[in-house]
DNA sequence: CGTAAAATAGTCAATATTGAGTAATCATCT
DNA sequence: AGATGATTACTCAATATTGACTATTTTACG
């Protein structure tokens, strides 16, 4: 929720634009940091504008709906700074939904655990190479870090599920 | 929320619980791999019952409030099931919180960025020194793991933290 | 024994989030 | 020119989640 709000107003730091401007560069460019759905940035610009962090005005280009075009305030960005610091110092929560799965993986066979996890490895794989395809995104050097960390944790999950595939597979034998 | 109920059922394969038992054990031993809160663990648990997964039936100890004991049903065991393997067969969503600041590190100096990813490092090697010195659960081979998981996962993080804070007061020297 | 703190066992109102729309315009093809 | 599908620009009702209680009982201790 937090860092929703630092998104938003990060992205109003670039420059003013319209609520569907902003979901759609949040849907092609930034699907793989955050999940933020449309109706939720919606609501949480309107917070921010109850909040005097942002000022929308409504304008119409050729005939098409009217549209709100969203700038951030001087205090908007006081405040998108002080967000930005706390996000900095203070870690992440570091939760991976597979925990969850992996606590209880004594419920199955280690061959079965095994070839499920060998599926989940493949997909990994794919999105390993669809991430280094990918070229870089050319927003400033703070967007490539974000990329670049997020890739060594996906790298280092692969890694590690190998190790945890064979080891299972081994196990299966013994 | 699919990994809520996976997590609720995976507990109560264990065995039967009340409510409360449920809760203290998942803020005692699972806040590293959830962050579910209370309400919502009874919201679930609520679900699940009025989905025939779970069984609720009151009991009263001494003269303490009554209280709610939930067991798995068959059904819920099947769901279980099906609920794991989804789990462990689809990778991770895999969303850091702290990449949406980085992406915007380029609104603070070199030396102020490396200052703040400086206390988080520090963070870190504590959450990490917590970690290595907690014992082994003791609940079994698949909780070690994805203790084992969550810890790579934050080494890894260490390690990276370190190197981009190296470059950014190179960067900021030159 | 009296009482302050901790443990037990939840509930509820408020907030956050999203799936599934709506409704208009524009592009493309036949 | 009319039909089809994509794009633009949101909105709403329904669901999920949580902070902040409530209310009792047990424990600790001076």
């Amino acid at each position: 929720m937090r860092e929703r709000e630092l998104l938003l107003l990060g992205i109003l730091m670039a420059h003013s634009q319209h609520g569907y401007q902003i979901n759609e560069f949040i849907e092609m460019n930034l699907s793989r940091v955050t999940d933020m759905k449309k109706p939720t940035a919606y609501a949480t610009l309107d917070r921010l504008a109850a909040q005097g962090f942002v000022e929308v005005r409504t304008e119409q280009a050729g005939n098409r709906p009217v549209r709100k075009v969203y700038s951030i305030t001087a205090p908007g960005t006081e405040y998108f700074r002080s967000l930005l610091k706390e996000n900095l110092m203070s870690g992440d929560k570091m939760q991976f939904a597979s925990d969850i799965g992996l606590m209880f993986l004594d419920h199955l066979s280690p061959d079965d655990a095994a070839s499920l996890l060998e599926e989940r490895l493949q997909a990994l794989n794919q999105e390993i190479a669809r991430h280094e395809k990918a070229p870089p995104h050319g927003f400033g050097l703070g967007v490539d870090l974000a990329m670049d960390h997020h890739l060594a944790h996906l790298k280092l999950d692969r890694d590690w599920l190998a190790q945890v595939i064979g080891d299972l597979r081994e196990h299966g034998r013994e």
